[in-house]
DNA sequence: ATTTTTTACTTTTGTTTTGCAAGCAAAAAT
DNA sequence: ATTTTTGCTTGCAAAACAAAAGTAAAAAAT
């Protein structure tokens, strides 16, 4: 294979990028909770090492799946964005999500279920779109003119 | 937490099983793949070493994702099958596929991607629904008849 | 203008997970 | 009865992950 690529197939090319026990979660904060800044993601409680957060971080940004912004204003904070690329892996989240409260529950009894699932597992496509929108209206704010004339 | 999860959130919860770097490999490769025994799965292009193999397979049967059935006649072989817990991520595989094509084709040139993935995008609960019943159909020559009556 | 705090990391030092190679006992095939 | 196959386990090296501390630059407070 010689290009880091466990074999060809697409599934298990996609885990050898993303299919480690931070990249999804990490991406997952960004989509929907509101996790921006490096330090937003240290004060998760799902407490990811700092070294590892930078390195995760990196990578997926190597990859193109987010990207690192400047806020105006203020040149030490990064905002870190995701890309289509990375917005794109919104359905994988939503299946692990229902197939969380199928079947893990009786594991873990205690998760916090979105009372809507019920709702978006008959609307799947509708509630992708809505999803990925409201992200984008959330961060449009730290896309400079110059930025948003770009394909992202 | 205390109970080996990290959060209480069903996607970070669904990844503290499956979110590693083979177990949705090897969930693939028994429901794609044809592979069921333990060498069928170390024959494979996709390595895996066998103590990680076995680790990995006793921690997913005892997430009763996969269960091991004797075949009739022969008690030295056992037949891993994956039950309904391990079929219903059937879709969170389906997702990563599709994304693959999408996005790391740049990355990885040489994917093999089916010819009717097109197909399988608009039609996602029917082809996901034919594969499992594929699924079954293969397996259901080592299901005896005293397991067959109860549930999977 | 100087000090303090915040931010975004890096470094160091373990520990755990993964990988490689070999070994092994029971069952099956010859 | 001997050889081969199957399904693992064991031992050790390498890589990934984790906890804690450290650091340098920017921002905020004084």
């Amino acid at each position: 294979m010689e290009n880091g690529f466990r074999s060809q197939c697409p599934i298990t090319s996609a885990l050898d990028i993303v299919g480690d026990k931070w990249s999804l979660v990490i991406i997952k904060q960004m989509l929907f909770e509101e996790k921006a800044t490096f330090t937003d993601f240290t004060e998760s409680r799902e407490a990811i090492a700092t070294n590892i957060l930078a390195s995760r971080l990196k990578m997926l940004e190597g990859f193109g799946i987010l990207r690192k912004v400047k806020p105006p204003r203020n040149r030490k904070t990064n905002i870190y964005l995701l890309t289509e690329k990375g917005l794109s892996l919104t359905p994988v989240l939503m299946e692990l999500t229902f197939w969380s409260k199928d079947q893990i529950q009786e594991f873990h009894p205690n998760l916090n279920l979105d009372k809507q699932l019920d709702h978006a597992r008959k609307n799947k496509a509708q509630v992708c779109r809505r999803i990925v929108e409201n992200y984008k209206e959330r961060m449009a704010q730290w896309i400079s003119v110059v930025d948003a004339k770009k394909p992202v």
